[in-house]
DNA sequence: TGTACATCAGTGAACGCGCGTTCACTGATGTAC
DNA sequence: TGTACATCAGTGAACGCGCGTTCACTGATGTAC
């Protein structure tokens, strides 16, 4: 019991405080979408006072920016985690249904928050997630390229099948939202349908491509 | 040159100002988004003092819900006239990406706002959407139902690819709405991928139902 | 280790602004006779 | 047709409120010697 208690360096308390900030607007963004919260209400609910915002943030635009990293952030560490996983190989799609519902109810705020900022956001926020949804689509071409049955098709055909599996994956995402908690039956149904759809479009692929 | 001049009944002008409450909410939604904005901005836009929108609207949830109706109004009519068009039947896939891209091109602000709102709304409009959404799938099911592939499905397939196919125009919906004006290409674009998808889902059930 | 000064995350008062909503009103349209 | 009264869509002033942003500040952490 010398004079202990460190009190954190200036810098690990900044840090802290931008994370509080951030969970603040993620969590308030849930119930009344982004867009319609205010920097006063961010600041209140993460307990500091308005103008320490600035010390952050120059605007909550920057704000929306830095929760659209966040998310995307979030999403990319599950693929990466779920791709090490060697049955994923065996059975892309159900892999795929089963990641979707899982890592989207583990971090529900941040896949709302971008399901709904992609439409109702501002012109900056939208940007910015329509450009990470493009990216993402690159980056699951990529991957799919790899697949035992999906290697010889042509980069065009490979690259729309993986515009189709994204533009389901939020589909599904934005399900797995408004879904009520505690209803796993519901969870199953999505999955279901989320296979189904996946299956479907992998199928139409392989007997329609001339 | 009597006592003419008819000025128009106090019913008629009431139904004018309506409209053009309504209208200035749909111009203004689209910059901005519904959600967005404010019953004085409607009001100015409308050219009518805040008061005034009272006598017309309770709270600007029942000025979106007036334009949820308005827009399901207008997208049910247009698929009623498409369906007169006897060259429907021959060939329903080129037909729906046609009536697709024309139609949403067409009421362009109506698409916008229900793309928008259906998930960054507020609450009652979200709800709203979804339920106008839902109704709209059955009905589609139901013209489906009567194509010749088609008609032997079980009815929960038809049911399903229903559900894809306005899933698909929702998607579909939001590209032309982002579609900057006088790009025929980017619009033959948009088409073309509305061919494919629904050629998708159709060749794929067709092929996978066991 | 101790002292003197610099840095800077967070404070609190103050501002001007647009908001939704209330209220009593005006004056044209509608109705009864 | 003309008059007297009722209706009611739209007006304009006023209100209290939460907003984003400015500014000078405080006091703990960091640094130099």
């Amino acid at each position: 019991m010398t004079e202990s208690a460190q009190v954190a360096s200036r810098q690990a308390q900044k840090e802290r405080t931008r994370h509080l900030i951030l969970a603040a607007a993620l969590d308030l963004s849930q119930t009344q979408g982004f867009a319609q919260i205010s920097l006063r209400q961010v600041a209140r609910h993460a307990g500091i006072v308005p103008t320490a915002f600035y010390r952050h943030f120059d605007s909550m635009d920057e704000l929306g920016l830095a929760l659209v990293e966040q998310s995307f952030s979030t999403l990319r560490h599950m693929i990466r985690e779920a791709q090490r996983d060697p049955k994923v190989l065996d059975n892309i799609i159900d892999a795929a249904a089963q990641v979707l519902v899982e890592t989207v109810k583990q971090s529900k705020a941040h896949f709302a928050f971008v399901a709904r900022e992609r439409v109702g956001g501002s012109e900056a926020v939208r940007r910015a997630i329509q450009h990470e949804l493009d990216l993402f689509v690159s980056e699951l071409a990529v991957v799919l390229a790899r697949l035992p049955n999906i290697e010889t098709w042509s980069s065009e055909d490979v690259q729309m099948v993986s515009r189709l599996f994204v533009r389901n994956m939020v589909s599904n995402a934005e399900e797995v939202v408004d879904m009520p908690d505690g209803r796993p039956d519901l969870e199953e149904k999505i999955k279901e349908g989320a296979r189904r759809q996946m299956r479907l479009i992998v199928i139409g692929f392989r007997d329609w491509r001339s």
